[in-house]
DNA sequence: ATGAAAGCGCTAACAC
DNA sequence: GTGTTAGCGCTTTCAT
């Protein structure tokens, strides 16, 4: 059934063996059909029984071409870039690529160039940016790119003419959250926002300013604390803006883990949500549901994400190798959408607070 | 700076630029001692105006080494798995390897000589087996294993002799988890567990039945209940738990999502936590720390589990690379640790809830 | 210190 | 239908 030997086996080995060249045994494997029926037949016997497996590596010296993909991500242990991966995997196999990963230890201050090189080196097709636009990180691409010899996606970073984007609709994202609170009733409402240097948090807390502009609520930047993302900055940050605004009735959180900071501060000084305090988060993460209470959230599909992304690539890769026209660069935006939940509208009566 | 073209630079046209062989080039690139400073610095030169990059591929075709590590992992979109890789994917970078990275979409059911072909094909120089134990998905590698021509190091599964394995005690956390609910003087603690098909749900759950086996406290099937590791499924069981046994005052959940959804049924049950219900779940999942209350569990280092696996792995490539005796296949047991909260004890939390 | 030749495993191009 | 030749980009071996 299979190879027997500690060395792998060559498309030689089958040649001879079968008594044939070893473009007849190329011919097999490839299913071309040219090749009779009884010769075929001959060198599947010998392929099955030696455990015969092509050597994709020589293969793609030989193509110019590895069926392989680079993906460049970070912070995998954080719920968003895992699921993004998981989307980039699953439709990756679907399409017939292979991965090949690397994982930045930071967000930013890495340096692009010995990435590229290396993923460059090992001859992939194209390379999927995942790392989230923050701080500098996009500088010192645009020399790079013109000069790459393969398509590039980028996931989650800004419009930037002749980049290939795909990223949620944070704006809208934002909107959604605000007018949400809006729609019940709120005139006071805060923000907690990520770190002003990533991109998506900036996004986010935009849309919060300009659906406030709009209702004429503004405020000024008195509503607004910075948070790191995670909890205990939520909790932090939900104390500072009380302590300045007491007469806040709602906030708007940037993702779900600072929330659950808000949630926990609330328990602990007897705030009660929704009735005192409405909260809507960002993310969609799975226990959100299970908070107490329920938290309501803008929900991103971060796997499909990952899953867009595979399809815009190849789809590049291919037409550039069908040499047909080469598409304008284009950013796709997903939208996210909210999930109304006992953290903003009181379950037992309908759109009533305090 | 780079280069021009969107050709890629091969050693050749170096070598011709530079008016030396391939061989030279080859030399200097490989930072060999037996070239001439003056000769070096000429390629040098020329590498870095034309934007050489070795060709990795090539390379590993005529070493025989591809100088990268084959990963299968499966549901990337849990906090377990996406942090192990996470450590895996820090490792390999720190010892020189690059990843080719297979998500399976399943964690049984699969073909597994498919998956462990195609890494093949593309010469990896060992593999990873990160998919968890479950059902009968360790069948079929028996019979393969012996003829792999790589080494495979394997994560989370039970001991096999012959077999290079990277684990959490689950055995110790279960223990480390009833003997916390013990102590604090609980006489009916029940427990919630993962699918009974999970390895680590079948040891977790053995672990609890012999800490109250020696405390003296054996109470059959009754007091626990199998979940499928979801929030919903932990509200459903500790409902069912409480039907059957309403004098159980703790409970040992199977990991931190479940115990979330029993904190949500105690909530919407007016039952006090920790003093009608105490709870301890499993995982150390960031969030836990500010559920409400603050949730206890076992932690355990997943990222970690990653890296111990990369570096055993790598061990034995390059032991079978310089010939020497080939070590004893054998199992690394990380040990997980108990993070007590306010959910089991209650001098930790001034509070009260609604 | 440098180069020439051979070959890793495979397939494209052309013969017959 | 099938075989022969050549060569992908690199390194190894052996000359010089």
């Amino acid at each position: 059934m299979s190879a027997v030997t500690n060395r792998r086996v060559t498309i030689k080995q089958v040649a001879k063996e079968a008594g044939v060249s070893t473009q007849t045994v190329s011919r097999v494997v490839n299913e071309r059909t040219d090749v009779a029926t009884e010769t075929r037949q001959r060198v599947l016997t010998v392929i099955e029984r030696l455990g015969y497996q092509p050597n994709a590596i020589a293969r793609s010296l030989i193509q110019r071409r590895s069926f392989t993909l680079g993906v460049v991500t970070a912070g995998l242990d954080y719920v968003g870039p895992s699921r993004t991966l998981n989307g980039i995997t699953s439709n990756a196999e679907v399409l017939g690529y292979t991965l090949v990963l690397k994982e930045l230890r930071e967000f930013s201050g890495y340096d692009i160039n010995r990435i590229l090189d290396d993923l460059l080196a090992r001859q992939v097709d194209g390379i999927i940016w995942a790392v989230t636009e923050m701080g500098d990180n996009r500088d010192g691409f645009a020399e790079r790119l013109s000069t790459l010899p393969v398509p590039v996606v980028f996931l989650t970073m800004r419009d930037r003419p002749g980049l290939n984007i795909v990223t949620v609709d944070n704006r809208l994202g934002g909107r959604l959250a605000t007018q949400h609170l809006l729609d019940l009733g709120h005139k006071v409402i805060g923000h907690i926002s990520g770190p002003r240097d990533w991109w998506e948090a900036r996004r986010r807390k935009q849309a919060w300013c300009l659906a406030l502009d709009e209702a004429g609520l503004t405020d000024g930047d008195e509503l607004c604390v910075e948070g790191n993302w995670s909890s205990e900055s939520g909790g932090q940050a939900i104390a500072k803006l009380l302590g300045r605004r007491p007469d806040i009735s709602a906030v708007f959180v940037g993702n779900d883990q600072m929330a659950l900071g808000v949630l926990l501060y609330a328990h602990e000084n007897n705030l009660r949500v929704p009735q005192h305090l409405a909260i809507v988060g960002f993310d969609g993460i799975p226990e959100a549901e299970y908070f107490w209470p329920p938290l309501a959230t803008i929900e991103q599909d971060q796997h499909e994400l990952g899953c867009v992304a595979v399809s815009e690539l190849v789809e590049i890769i291919e037409a550039r190798n069908t040499e047909s026209a080469i598409e304008e660069p284009k950013t796709i935006r997903l939208q996210p959408k909210l999930i109304p939940r006992a953290s903003s509208v009181s379950t037992l009566s309908n759109n009533h607070q305090q």
